[in-house]
DNA sequence: ATGGTTGCAAAACTTTTGCATATCT
DNA sequence: AGATATGCAAAAGTTTTGCAACCAT
């Protein structure tokens, strides 16, 4: 049952897990950190530090921004950029390491590197090019918004 | 002999070309203008804002920007981005819309559309994604940065 | 207790905008 | 002349940093 479905965002373990790593890794669980992880885990797309914030406690961006790269650095949430808009977060987790992103809805396609492994292969025979698509997504439509677009 | 070569960038016509598409759009063709272009169509890679003010009289930045839009309106350059860092501009022109950047390196290869149908028509049949490479180029590493990496 | 964490303020950086002056046609 | 472009200054948006107060362990 690790066919590729088609729901928004298919993720890694679950929130706990995170919290378990964190502590594994000699983070503190704070408020803070714990609503951050709970944000992301339940989104079904990426979010800002800003979305982040408004849904944590104080709702100081800047502590945001210092979780975030914690717990990016710990391998518990990753962030990427699409466009002109701020960085987004989405959790991160065993298996799922490369994005998809639709550029009009946002909605973030998770998939295992090696569903992209044939791709990979065809800009590495044409190109010369060895593709990552970690950091930085592969954009464009999603088929939701291909069939709004008609 | 349209084969794609290995060359650092495959581009448009010429700086001429593109002043010549400046004037018939009714831009007019200042110094700062003539050398954001010759900036642009002489570099190797893509280049800042703040790298071609260097190079252009005043050196202002604000100014670099408009005159970026504009170009990139008229259909002459394009910009797109790479991680945490500034847009990066590119000449662009005839049949030329899709890169390739080295995330390591910079360098940015330019091919026309139709030679990623593959990779796009895999990545449709596989998750029904239309991806366009235009503004969030294909990251990777180029075939020297992958040697250099060994 | 004590060292990591937070909140607030301020700064750094990229990009945009306003406006008076200069420049092109 | 008339419209467009430039330079400077200031603002807007994102992300980082400093520091005193606070809290998890």
């Amino acid at each position: 049952m690790t066919a590729p479905h088609s729901g928004p965002v298919a993720l890694a373990p679950d929130a706990e897990a995170a919290l378990e790593v964190m502590r594994a890794a000699g983070l503190r669980v704070s408020t803070a950190r714990r609503l951050t992880i709970e944000a992301l885990y339940g989104a079904d797309r990426p979010l800002t530090a800003e979305q982040i914030a408004a849904d944590v406690a104080g709702g100081d961006v800047a502590s945001v921004y210092r979780n975030l790269e914690r717990l990016e650095r710990v391998g518990i949430v990753r962030h990427f950029h699409l466009g002109h808009s701020p960085s987004l977060y989405v959790r991160a987790g065993a298996g799922v390491q490369e994005y998809l992103v639709c550029e009009s809805c946002q909605v973030v396609k998770a998939v295992d590197p090696d569903e992209l492994d044939g791709v990979r292969e065809q800009l590495r025979d044409r190109f010369g090019w060895q593709a990552r698509f970690t950091h930085d997504p592969v954009v464009g439509l999603c088929r939701d918004c291909q069939e709004a677009t008609e």
